[in-house]
Formats: structure tokens, C-alpha cells, sequence
DNA sequence: TTAAATCCTAGTAATTTAGTCGGGTATAAA
DNA sequence: TTTATACCCGACTAAATTACTAGGATTTAA
């Protein structure tokens, strides 16, 4: 269980599609407004949330994606897995094999360690998040912020007619 | 608290340390045979770790490394902190007004997870690991390992006299 | 004086991260 | 049936990080 910035996006995503999940399918350009991460970038996230049924894809106007299940039973350790996609963690794949044994010091170690960091995220859900007073706060603020660029852009279109 | 292997570098190689702190300064030469690191990036590890005052150096012939306290006062947590020098996690140096507070959804949650990480990992110390049975029948396993490399040297050598 | 070890700096290849670009494809709505 | 919307997909790229190499300077025990 690596802990990267990477990680922190797909979260990141994922809570503010638990914030919207009332309002139907919800856009990537919508998190890509709300949270500023590149909506390209939001695209290849996803593509691997949604391999992990962590997500359900709309297609077509009017689409956007879904929590895959509800947010109580989507926990952070699942959706920071998805995303980082094992790389291997150095050479010998867990057989134990890498160098006459000598690395496994290193790897019983670090697996014992990353799996207690795992099972701790595995403990907190995107319901939980969801719950915090904090997150809430900002979160509507969000709303406001980008409910206003929308009000401006929709004032300069009409001003341009 | 990011996790990485450069990380499990730097723990692996105190790790060793603590493992042999009975025996002097440990030369990085050692460590590097026995875990499989290459030198100069030890050498690069444990400039960071020394700044810390992780570990004490003594130089010259006969030289190498202790800790900088005994094994378990330091904590994993520390260790790893120690070489991943926090890479300001994004923008806005903790200041929260990055982008009109819209990160901030991002950047509390994240602060808050990886300071439970850290946590976590505050409470497992070098110490703890050096009792573990399974590490004990490792380090061993490398030692006996190590050992043997050197007779065969020294027999090549005395064979080319 | 010599050799062993830490120290220090600079460079570098491989990998990962974060993002761009340019197209597709499904589908709701006009 | 057309069109616009949004997801889907792959290749490419810049920046950062990781892991490592090279080469020397400094300290110090023998």
C-alpha cells in the first residue's frame, strides 16, 4: 500500500462523487471544475476505478458516473489500490526467491507493514468522510464557487447575443 | 506520510543497523552486501538520516555508523520521514488558499489521513522489529550468507599467493 | 604515510506522475 | 436522423522522483 499524491486524487474524486451522489450520474468535468485535476487525467482514473467496480459509467448526454456501491462500503485503502495497481513491489513477486532469501527481510517487513497501513484505510469508508463536518464545509463552498463561474459565463453569453 | 520504497530503503537499512548494534560502527559496505543496496544510494540515505540525528557516524578505517539512539526509541515513522523529505504535498505550503480554498477538500483529508498513517507508524519502533522472530531467522540467514561469501574470497585469495 | 571509511557533488537512466492530444463510441434529446 | 454530450481509448510528453554511478575530498586508525 504506497501512499502517493496519486492516491490522494482518486480519493479525492471518489468523495466528491459520494458529496453529488443525490444529483444523478456526475460529470468529470464537474470534478475536474470543483477539484482542479485535468480532466484527462480524471478520465485514466477512472477508467481503472471503474475496472474495480468501484465506479458505474452513463454514457451519452446527460451521463457521468456512480459510486459503484454505496459509500459506507467503499473504503479508502480500495480506491488508492485501484489506482496504484501493485508494481510489484521489487523484483521477486512475493515468491521469495530474490536473492537466496536475502531481500525477504526487506519484503516480510514492508508487506507486514503496508498491510496494517491497509487494513487501518481499510477502516474508513467514503461514508465516514462523507459525515465530517470539515469536508462538508468546503465542499459547499465548492458548490457556491463554481455556481457563481456559472452565473458569469452565463452573463457574458447573454451580453454577447 | 508518503510510502514508498526509498522508505523501505531507509528502514531496511536502520533495520540493520539496529540489528548489529552490538558490534560498533557498522560500515555501509555491510549493509549494502547484506540488503542488497547499492552503496552510494546508502551513502545518500544515511546523509539524510544523519541530518536527523537518526544515526551518529564514525569515520576513518574502523569506521561506520550507530544509531543515534538506542533502537526503540526511533520510530519507523520517523525513519521514513526522515529520507522523504515532505515535497510540500502540493501547492499551497499548508496556507489553505490555494485556489480560493479549493483544494483544501483535498489537502485536510489527506493531511488528516497521513497523520494517522504517521501515527500508526510512531508506534512501531526499530526495537520492536529487532524482536520479531521472523526478521531474527532472516538477519541470521544473511549473516551465515555473508560469512561464507568471505571465506571463499579469502580462500581465492590465499590460493593466489 | 597509507588505506579505510565517511562525506560531498554532479550526473544519469529508469520509472512514475500528471497531463495533453486526437481521436473514437454510445446515447439522450432536438 | 442528426447533433451534441459525455464516456472511452491509446499514444505521446514533460516534470518529478527513484535508484544508481562516478569521482573525488576528508578524516583517522594503523
Amino acid at each position: 500500500m504506497r501512499l502517493t499524491t496519486k492516491g490522494r486524487y482518486a480519493v479525492t474524486a471518489m468523495l466528491d462523487l459520494a458529496l453529488h451522489h443525490d444529483q444523478g450520474p456526475i460529470r468529470l468535468a464537474g470534478i475536474s471544475d470543483r477539484q482542479g485535476i485535468s480532466l484527462s487525467y480524471l478520465e485514466q482514473l477512472f477508467a481503472q476505478l471503474r475496472r474495480q467496480d468501484l465506479v458505474k459509467s452513463v454514457r451519452g448526454p446527460g451521463g457521468g458516473y456512480h459510486l459503484g456501491r454505496h459509500a459506507g462500503a467503499i473504503s479508502v485503502a480500495e480506491v488508492i489500490a485501484a489506482v496504484n495497481e501493485d508494481t510489484d513491489t521489487t523484483r521477486c513477486g512475493g515468491s521469495g526467491d530474490c536473492q537466496e532469501g536475502e531481500t525477504c527481510l526487506t519484503h516480510h517487513l514492508w508487506m507486514d507493514l503496508s498491510d496494517q497501513v491497509r487494513e487501518f484505510l481499510q477502516n474508513i469508508s467514503l461514508g465516514d468522510l462523507v459525515q465530517r463536518q470539515d469536508i462538508r464545509r468546503v465542499s459547499q463552498k465548492q458548490e457556491r464557487r463554481t455556481k457563481d463561474q456559472e452565473r458569469k459565463v452565463d452573463q457574458i453569453l447573454a451580453s454577447n447575443l
